[in-house]
Parts: structure tokens; C-alpha cells; sequence
RNA sequence: GCGCCGGUAGCCCAACGGUAGGAGGCGACUGCCUUAGAAGCAGUUCAGUGCGGGUUCGAAUCCUGCUCGGCGCACCA
């Protein structure tokens, strides 16, 4: 062969440039082609991309030049997600300032996004961090306020009393700030609410219409949003001299058939009731730091402890006159959820007994199996929780003793509600969205504090609410804080001296809606309802499944918002979901146990060795690539030596898209060898096959038959698999027909069917494996002689002629067992299959003389000759 | 504890009620090519589908019990 080598370091960069000057991918809004709206999930911009980038990325990129090729008006936009943490903590630590420290990573990214050759429409590119984009999350936050969905209030927070600020739940290690290390505590703060809650119902119930969602998400949303039937009713308290306080005592509960295995009340440590008696009741008030103190991410061990405080208060049972039941402040009752007060039932909730048998409370079983005698039956240590299908019968229980659990529960909830003192409440698990930072690098909240008007929205014509860029971060807390100037203004209201809010959006705000903006990058309102209304919703979202609840969650509820606020016109931002799986690599370790990266590591036959120091190298398991067990492999790296062709190919081939992907250096190589094989066979073909455009010879038959019978199939099966996202299968396929052309161009066989054929099966190949490998795919265009893009070719056809035949064959089996197989007619009637299967050889020898009893025949595929 | 996903050749995986000479790839081996290597080409190797029951004419595929691995949720009353 007479060919060079591929060389993708000298046609990457060409076509790529060849691309935007085509402005190939620039997405135009036109009613009368259908679009396709493709988006992977827009990174942080941490300055450097990464495998798992790599692999989201060019999944995304595949679909949208598929897509592309078969007709569709294709938007696949990219930006990023651009404040956070990350950038303040560069500036603390190398005194850099968030904003140059993010642009410039973002435009190192850019660079590597680019030199994937994705087919991007960068000319939509938007950052969350610029004023350009979060004065609309400003517009919009101000009219959420106005339609009633933003709540200001005071809640309990994360404290880290060094750094002076809120931490999330996830910043918490073992009660400790993760950066100062100094103990968190439990602060009481006003913050901005977003009322996510008030779409409970709504957003569960959504999700049933999302079909093209997997299922796991769905359910770990279901879970997240928690909704529970229960009752919330109330006790009427007394003290220990039997004198009735004013106030009742409120609960919850999901299980009011067991009232009468009721043995106490606890209420939550932060309920209003105990807040109120801790400072008459020697001990509470340190028992209540005690509860704040562990109260963050403390694990199993002292989650078992269950601890109470009584209150010296007792609960009047509702229908037991004689009964009164202790309450006590408890650690395991949550503030939060239902009214922040239970009643506890010992014998049917693991929590309650726990806390029974510590405290020497009553056990009364009230639910027991049917059929078993009431006397006998006792709870032990462990809680009878009744399991689906079991069937149970209530006892101890006065007029409900006999009855199963719902019929029980049906007929306390009547006859609370006729007394007066409780009804059925649905419950749900989901809070109100806190979106209050104390932080910097954020989108300032666009509201202003008056002494005389209170909370004052900033006027819309005096947006944006800009950040000042002269701060320090020299001292703990938020620079906006102590910024000299830039928190003093007047009241938009009365025109007095005001104080700006100086708390700064959650992050998870500004990625809940850029979707959206990606409609009109550039328009003056948040979202063009008609660019919105032709591109949305997003058609096929691709991302972590790390992202299953917050992100996806909140963006789900911004929809909601935009679209009572006028901002947007739907309810479910992404059609389809797809969830891919993780880059993990093997890890590996000096003896003396220090990481070692991959690229440090050389193996010596069956050992391997450290590259520079020689030192012997022990592989550990194999994990997601991680920068602190250094199991990464560099994109950057592998597009220099291999070309992004290579890199994207690997990623897709082999493993399904949803699974975790093992990065491999032979793997790598493989796909590498693929692009010079792709190369040969292309050049080969130019040289024995047709020239372009040759029309179909009147007679193409043989192994020239068999070689467009290959390219027509594996049309129809990458075209099947790249609409499914099955790109591995999809990938297969492009080798079965490389496989095909190998075979076809050694036969070297002159005639015109086979010319035509090779001609065509060269063209389909590499239109076939365009989306996975672009670059390659052009430049083999050019050398099968065409002047056009690649890009704009559309999508081949498989010809129904070419991928079905007259004659089929059928798998002959003999009591299950293959014995045979046959080539008859498709379609031919079940009694000549019978017939035909009947008089063959090694179907009379299977049967060994036994009488047939039946013969199932499924049609075209296989019979199966049953005897007695 | 509850839930979800997955166990198919040495490895990644396909088939998802109908022929496991496995679609494909990686690896290993043999031969050809080469001064040699790399690359390439031709070919070979290897499992009966984690284990036990059941349904069926027929099970990797459906049901059921177990087992191993991964992930998510977890004081939500």
C-alpha cells in the first residue's frame, strides 16, 4: 500500500477551522425544519477538561451530527457554569481575583473543548459569571418575588465562626468546617427562600410524563420530594399537677392506627414549645446544644443513641381518658418535617422502641399477624413493621381492635375529624430551596435593605446588581461585606440611605435556567419567548447522574416559575435524560504508598515500574479517575499524541454509555490502529472502486452483492443504534463493515458490480463513522474525490431491497436442540416448513423413531420438532 | 435497613423468549511480510451465560430464592 500515515495533529486543526469558517454549526431559527435541541451539561470551569468531559462531550456531539445529518435544525450550544467556591478559594490562596482566574480558565478550556473538534455553536457561548447573563437571574428573582415565590426567613445554617461564613451540609466533615476545621455551629440566619415546595405535588406528579427519563432518576426524585399521607393532630397537654395548658400539642404521623400503642410525645429540640420552657427546666437548655452540636453529619453511631429530655408535661391520649402520656424534647425528631413533634409508638417504629426500652416506656402492641392471640403477643427489640402482603389485625386497640391497618386508619382519621382535633394531611419531605450565600464570587441578590421600607427589590432599570471587582480577601467572611462602599445605597422606595444585600445566589440558581438563555444568548429579556418556543425543550440532556436531584430538581421548578412569571412557556425543561457512566482507570501505588499517576508508570513484563525512578509500582483497584489517587489520564495528552479522533472513538467503543467506562492504554491503541486501518481502506477503495458518482451497473451479483448487502445493513443498524444512543453497538457495526471492505478489496476483483460496490460501501463507511470520528471522516471525503463537507453530506439510506432477502433460514431444533438448519422462501407456510424440517436427515436421526407430538414453527426463524 | 443496576470467553462487551461455529473490540498464540522491530496481513485460541429452583415446545433472556460487585437513599414519624 502506497498511502502515508494518518496524521491527525495536521488535519484537526484544519478541519476544525474549515468547519467555522463554514459557520457549520451555527443554529438558525427556522419554523419549517425540525429541531433538535442537544445539551450536555455545561462544566465548571476549573481550567483544565477531563476524561469525564471528554466522554460527555463527544456523546453530545455524536447525536447532534447524526442529528444534523438527517434533517434536523440542530442546536447544541456550550458555556459555563462559572461562579463558585473554587474561584475564591484561588483567590485566598494565591491571591488571584475570581474573575481573572475564571476567565482565563475559561478560555484554556475553550482551546481543549475545541481541539475535541465539537460540533459547537460557540457563537451562543454564555457565562453565568458575566453581567451579561445573571442581571436576567436578577429581572427574574425580582418578579419570583413579586409572584409570591420568594420568602425571606430565618433558618438554621451551618456556621464556620472562622471563616465566617454559612457551609453546606457537604462542607461539614465530622462537624467541622472543611477548610478552617474549626467546629460548625448550629446560627440562626435570615435567608432568601425560593417556595420549590409549593410545587410538590406538581413535580412528582410531572414525573410520570417524563418516559425518556431513567427510571433512577425518576425514583430518586420521587424519594427526594418524599410525600406521605398521614394526620396531623392534636393533644391537649397538662403539667404535673394535672392543670391544662392553654396551647395543644400538635403532630404527625403516618400511623394513627397505632394511637393506641401510643407510650409518649417527643418534640424536635428546636420546637417552639421547648424553646420555651428551656429556661425554667434545669438541664434543657444544655441538652439542647448537645442535640445542635451533633446535630450536622455525625454517622450511624450516634444516630442509634436516641436521647430525650422530659418536658414534666403530659399528653391527655385522645381516646383513653386514664392515659396521659410523658413528653420529652428528643435528638431523633427533626424540626423540619410534619409540625416537629410525634408521637411515639414503641411496639411498630424501630426509633420509638429504642428510645422506649432506654427510657422504661410502655410497649403495647396494637398491630399483630392474623390469628395470633392478642394475649400472647409481645414486641422484643425489635419493632414489628408489618411487610407488603402480610396479613395483620389490629388488637389493644378498643373499637378497632379486629380491623386490618387502612380500615383502622380510615376510621381514626373519621373520628378525629369529628371531634374537632385533627384532619389528613399529605406531607412532604422537600424544603423550600435556601439560595442565600455568604460568598463573593456569586450573583449579588438585587435587593435592598431600608429601615423604613424594609426589603426592597432593586428597580429593574437600575440592574444589574453588579459585583464590585476591588475586594479583598485578606481577612475571613464576605468581601461583599466589608467592601468600604458598595453595600451603601438609597431606598428605591423612600430615597433614604439603604444597605444592599450582600448574600450572593446559590450556584444551582444559575445553572437552572441557561438552558433556557441558550435560545437568545444575546436578547435583552431573560428568555425570547419565540426563540424559546421554537428551540425548547431541550430534546436530549446528557450528564452525570451525580446531578439526579439538585440540578435537575431546581431546574424543573425554574421552568415552572419562568412560566408563571411569563419568562418561558413549559413545565419540563428536558425531554429525554440520559445519565452516562464514569472514566475510572486502574490506580497505582509506590511501596511506600504514594500515588502514582498512569503516565509515570511503565510496565516491565508482567510488573510494572515507575517511569522515572524506577521504583516497583502496585496496582489497586479500579476507580474513578480522581486527582487525589492521581488515576488520570491527561485529554490534552491523548489528543497530542493520538488526535481527538482516537480519544472520541475510544470512548464510545466497547462499554454502554450508561456504565462506567475503564480507561486502557491498549484500548487507546486500538482505537488508534482503527483511524490507519480507516485510512488504508479508504485510499484502497478510491484506487479499486468506481469513481464518484458512478450510477448502479444493471447487474450486481456475488460477492459484489454481498459487499452492498454489508453497507446496507450497516446502515440500518448504525442508524437504529445512534438514535437509541447506542454508540458501542453502533461502533461494532463500523467494524463488521470494515471487516466487510478488507475482504472485498483483497479479492481484487475488476468487475463493475464489485467497482460500484466498493464505491458504495466506501462512501457509506465513512459517512457511517463521521459522527464518531469527524476529522478522519473529512479528510477520507477528500480523498474519495469530493469537494464538499463532510458535515453537509446527509445521512445515507438502507435500500429495503439490500437488507432483507427472499430466503431465509430456519434453525431446526429437536426437542430444543439445534440440529439443523434450513434455507427455505420467506413466508412459507407452516405446514411446508413442518414438511421440509420432517425429511431431513439429522431430524429423523434426533428422533430416533419416537413419534412426533407437535412441531412449533415460529415464522422465518425456527421450528422445533417436539416428539412424545 | 430500603431501593436501583450489573454478573456471558483472560478482559471490555453483543444477543434480552427462538441457532451462544458469540456481532465487535482488547489481549494471547501461530504463520506471512521485514535484516530486525514497528505497522500490516492471514489464521488460531477461549465461555455455555454467578448459583439453585420454577414457567415454556424452547430461558443468558420471564418468575423465584441465594450469592458477589457497584450505586443511591437513610432518624421524614
Amino acid at each position: 500500500m502506497s498511502t502515508e500515515r494518518y496524521n491527525p495533529r495536521d488535519t484537526e486543526p484544519r478541519w476544525q477551522q474549515a468547519w467555522t469558517d463554514a459557520r457549520a454549526f451555527e443554529a438558525r431559527h427556522d419554523p419549517a425544519r425540525p429541531k433538535y435541541y442537544v445539551l450536555e451539561m455545561f462544566p465548571y470551569p476549573s481550567g483544565r477538561i477531563h476524561m469525564g468531559h471528554v466522554r460527555n462531550y463527544t456523546m453530545g456531539d455524536v447525536l447532534a451530527r447524526f442529528r444534523r445529518a438527517v434533517g434536523y435544525n440542530v442546536l447544541h450550544p456550550m458555556g459555563w457554569d462559572a461562579f463558585g467556591m473554587p474561584a475564591e478559594n484561588a483567590a485566598i490562596e494565591r491571591g488571584v481575583h475570581p474573575k481573572s482566574w475564571t476567565y482565563d480558565n475559561i478560555a484554556a478550556m475553550r482551546d481543549q473543548l475545541k481541539s475535541l473538534g465539537l460540533a459547537l455553536d460557540w457563537s451562543r457561548e454564555i457565562a453565568t459569571c458575566d453581567p451579561s447573563y445573571y442581571r436576567h437571574e436578577q429581572e427574574m428573582f425580582i418578579d419570583f418575588m413579586k409572584a409570591g415565590l420568594v420568602e425571606r426567613k430565618v433558618s438554621m445554617v451551618n456556621w464556620d465562626p472562622v471563616d465566617q461564613t454559612v457551609l453546606a451540609n457537604e462542607q461539614v466533615i465530622d462537624g467541622r468546617g472543611w477548610r478552617s476545621g474549626a467546629l460548625v455551629e448550629k446560627r440562626e440566619l435570615a435567608q432568601w427562600f425560593l417556595k420549590i415546595s409549593d410545587y410538590s405535588e406538581e413535580l412528582l406528579k410531572a414525573l410520570d410524563g417524563l418516559t425518556n427519563w431513567p427510571e433512577k432518576v425518576r425514583l430518586m426524585q420521587a424519594n427526594w420530594i418524599g410525600r406521605s399521607e398521614g394526620m396531623r393532630f392534636s393533644f391537649v397537654l397538662e403539667d404535673e399537677t394535672g392543670k391544662v395548658r392553654d396551647e395543644k400539642l400538635t403532630v404527625y404521623t403516618t400511623r394513627h392506627d397505632t394511637i393506641f400503642g401510643a407510650s409518649f410525645c417527643a418534640l424536635s429540640a428546636d420546637h417552639p414549645l421547648v424553646r420555651e420552657l428551656e429556661g425554667s427546666i434545669v438541664g434543657l437548655a444544655e441538652f439542647r446544644r448537645e442535640v445542635a452540636a451533633l446535630g450536622t453529619s455525625e454517622e450511624s453511631i450516634e444516630r442509634a443513641e436516641k436521647k430525650g429530655f422530659p418536658l414534666k408535661l403530659y399528653a391527655r391520649h385522645p381516646f383513653r381518658p386514664d392515659v396521659k402520656l410523658p413528653v420529652y424534647a428528643a435528638n431523633f425528631v427533626l424540626m423540619g418535617y410534619g409540625e416537629g413533634a410525634i408521637f411515639g409508638c414503641p411496639a411498630h417504629d424501630q426509633r420509638d422502641l429504642d428510645f422506649a426500652r432506654k427510657y422504661q416506656l410502655p410497649v403495647i402492641p396494637v398491630v399483630a399477624p392474623k390469628g395470633t392471640d392478642p394475649a400472647q403477643f409481645t414486641v422484643g427489640n425489635e419493632a414489628f413493621l408489618e411487610k407488603e402482603g402480610d396479613q395483620t389485625v389490629l388488637i389493644n386497640s378498643d373499637f378497632l381492635d379486629g380491623m386490618g391497618v387502612p380500615e383502622a386508619k380510615q376510621t381514626i382519621a373519621k373520628r378525629m375529624e369529628a371531634l374537632g382535633i385533627g384532619e389528613r394531611k399529605v406531607n412532604y419531605r422537600l424544603r423550600d430551596w435556601g439560595v442565600s450565600r455568604q460568598r463573593y464570587w456569586g450573583c449579588p441578590i438585587p435587593v435592598i435593605h431600608c429601615i423604613t421600607c424594609g426589603v426592597v427589590p432593586v428597580r429593574k432599570q437600575d440592574l444589574p446588581v453588579t459585583l464590585p471587582e476591588d475586594v479583598t480577601f485578606d481577612r475571613p467572611g464576605n468581601p461583599l461585606m466589608h467592601h468600604p462602599s458598595w453595600k451603601d445605597t438609597t431606598c428605591p422606595t423612600c430615597g433614604g440611605k439603604a444597605k444592599r444585600e450582600t448574600d450572593t445566589f446559590d450556584t444551582f440558581i444559575d445553572s437552572s435556567w441557561y438552558f433556557a438563555r441558550f435560545c437568545s444568548p444575546k436578547a435583552a429579556v431573560p428568555v425570547d419567548r419565540e426563540e424559546a418556543k421554537y428551540w425548547m425543550a431541550v430534546d436530549q440532556y446528557i450528564g452525570g447522574v451525580e446531578h439526579a436531584i439538585l440540578h435537575l430538581l431546581y431546574s424543573r421548578f425554574y421552568a415552572r416559575a419562568m412560566t408563571l412569571t411569563g419568562h418561558l412557556d413549559l413545565k419540563e425543561p428536558f425531554a429525554s435524560l440520559f445519565t452516562q457512566g464514569m472514566v475510572v482507570h486502574e490506580t497505582y501505588k509506590t511501596e511506600a504508598g504514594d500515588w502514582v499517576l498512569p503516565a509515570d508508570v511503565v510496565r516491565e513484563g508482567d510488573a510494572f515500574v515507575h517511569a522515572k525512578t524506577g521504583e516497583k509500582i502496585l496496582t489497586g483497584g479500579i476507580e474513578k479517575m480522581s486527582k487525589s489517587k492521581k488515576n488520570v489520564v491527561d485529554p490534552e495528552a491523548i489528543i497530542d499524541r493520538y488526535g481527538a479522533d482516537t480519544a472520541r472513538w475510544f470512548v464510545l467503543s466497547d462499554t454502554p454509555p450508561e456504565r462506567d467506562i475503564e480507561w486502557t492504554e491498549t484500548g487507546v491503541e486500538g482505537a488508534w490502529r482503527f483511524t490507519q486501518r480507516v485510512w488504508r481502506i479508504v485510499a484502497d477503495v478510491q484506487q479499486k472502486g468506481a469513481v464518484k458518482g458512478t450510477v448502479v451497473p444493471n447487474a450486481v451479483a456475488g460477492e459484489a452483492l454481498e459487499l452492498r448487502r454489508a453497507a446496507h445493513l450497516a446502515i440500518q443498524a448504525v442508524t437504529e443504534d445512534l438514535y437509541g444512543l447506542r454508540f458501542n453497538r453502533g461502533i461494532a457495526r463500523v467494524y463488521e463493515l470494515a471487516n466487510a471492505l478488507t475482504s472485498a478489496l483483497q479479492k481484487n476483483d475488476p468487475s463493475d458490480g464489485m467497482r460500484f460496490a466498493l464505491r458504495e460501501a466506501g462512501e457509506a463507511f465513512v459517512t457511517l463513522l463521521a459522527p464518531m470520528m469527524p476529522h478522519l471522516a473529512e479528510e477520507c471525503w477528500r480523498v474519495l474525490g469530493h469537494e464538499t463537507l463532510m458535515v453537509d453530506r446527509p445521512w445515507p439510506k438502507a435500500d429495503p431491497a439490500l437488507t432483507t432477502s427472499d430466503e431465509v433460514t430456519i434453525a431446526v431444533q429437536v426437542n430444543g436442540k439445534r440440529r439443523d438448519e434450513i434455507r427455505l422462501p420467506k413466508g412459507l407456510p407452516q405446514a411446508k416448513v413442518e414438511q421440509a424440517v420432517l425429511a431431513l436427515d439429522n431430524v429423523k436421526r434426533a428422533l430416533d423413531g419416537k413419534p412426533v407430538r407437535k412441531v412449533v414453527v415460529v415464522p422465518d426463524r425456527i421450528a422445533n420438532v417436539v416428539s412424545g
